[in-house]
DNA sequence: CCTTGTGAAGCTGTTCACAGCC
DNA sequence: GGCTGTGAACAGCTTCACAAGG
């Protein structure tokens, strides 16, 4: 995966924002958003970074990233910055996602209420048991694995989601990236291989649970006799 | 939130593993525990390093903060060293959660089948809903948010998950940092601010796949029109 | 005054080459 | 010879102080 890393240029042109920016810059959107209902037309970095959790100086060298939005000694003007960060993350446009395997966190996933108000459209499920074949899960009949390649490629999925067990997500992955997908999310505790130029994103619960407890247990020498 | 920086000490015994080293332990758990379920005894970093989609230097590098558990010119020994990652992290004891909020989101997280083989145990469900309350998910049955702080206390519950709408969350996560707790999973979108001491880590479905979005927009300058 | 924007310094994490040991 | 363990160089991210500008 070799991504230019560039995050200057000379002209204005040529982008290039820092990873750890990309992953920030929903945060800020989903509170400009909130600004926006709430009639605020106006924030300064103080403001954001309250309400982001993020501190006043990386708020700002985000931000700076994109461009020189703000006005000095006034802030940000709520409703600009918020559609210049949309159009930086590709908000402007809605993104059809498919999910495969509508088990109980398919299902979860395929109603989960975030998703619509930060352009992302859950457009197809599908499932390799018969079963769930046919079914309707959130309003959405679930469809077989043998047309995952058809319904992405009718429907223009961008985006496939893993939500199978892990026995079964490299072979789900292959065919993802075989119908043109380009970027995955993966929930399956397993580790898929795909070819260079796709994204792969793992979120894994029991890993996020065992962090906190490797911490968790550090803070509590008390149980089963302190350290010699 | 001040945590002493100290990878290495003069003595053997004062830990203090990277935080990126932490994150990757439970991925080589899981990786050792397949290769003992394999039957195989001994592995190098680079078998190691294939399976978990680490690169072998990173890898050994990792184990490196453990001790030296390897034998130059061998390997390591899987199941020792699984042990060693598995007492480092404290999986050599079960760790109870208490899942507040069991929308479609929380129920699938009470029926997830991954906790149970690393450690987790859910040891109980909570909800504000009154038409939930009493009711049983995957075998628990629902307690209320008024005794939230009771169940934590009697079960001596040390880790909460927050799986309700963000407008609750702030609520949920007093009312668990009160109750005692000091390890948080928060799965709603929305920022809690907690007391020093306590650990909260977030996952949001949401922003994983924002950041997507923003990486395919990248790929395709196709739709839309490209950039003037 | 005010707040933004940013160079420079510092810190964390990664990479790599090779020394050390079996 | 093979593989681990690690110091040193490197890259990326964060912090901070302050210059720039309304």
């Amino acid at each position: 995966m070799t991504i230019l890393r560039t995050p200057r240029s000379a002209d204005g042109t040529t982008r290039g924002i820092p990873d750890a920016t990309v992953a920030r810059l929903p945060i800020y959107l989903r509170a400009l958003n909130a600004l926006t209902e709430q009639g605020v037309a106006t924030c300064s970095s103080n403001d954001l970074a309250q309400d982001t959790g993020v501190n006043p100086p990386k708020l700002r060298k985000d931000l700076s990233y994109l461009g020189s939005y703000g006005t000095r000694g006034v802030g940000y003007d709520v409703e600009y910055l918020r559609y210049q960060i949309a159009r930086e993350i590709g908000q402007t446009q809605d993104w059809d996602v498919v999910i495969v395997g509508v088990g109980n966190l398919g299902s979860a996933l395929s109603a989960y209420q975030g998703f619509s108000s930060r352009g992302i459209r859950v457009a197809a499920l599908v499932d390799a048991d018969p079963r769930r074949i046919g079914t309707s899960i959130s309003g959405i009949v679930v469809t077989a694995m043998a047309d995952l390649d058809a319904v992405i490629r009718d429907r223009q999925i961008s985006i496939g989601i893993i939500a199978t067990p892990g026995s079964a997500a490299q072979e789900v992955a292959d065919g993802l990236v075989s119908a043109g997908i380009t970027s995955i999310l993966n929930f399956a505790p397993a580790l898929v291989q795909v070819p260079d130029g796709v994204d792969v994103r793992k979120v894994d619960l029991s890993i996020e649970l065992q962090i906190l407890a490797y911490h968790e247990q550090r803070k509590a020498p008390a149980a089963s006799g302190g350290r010699p």
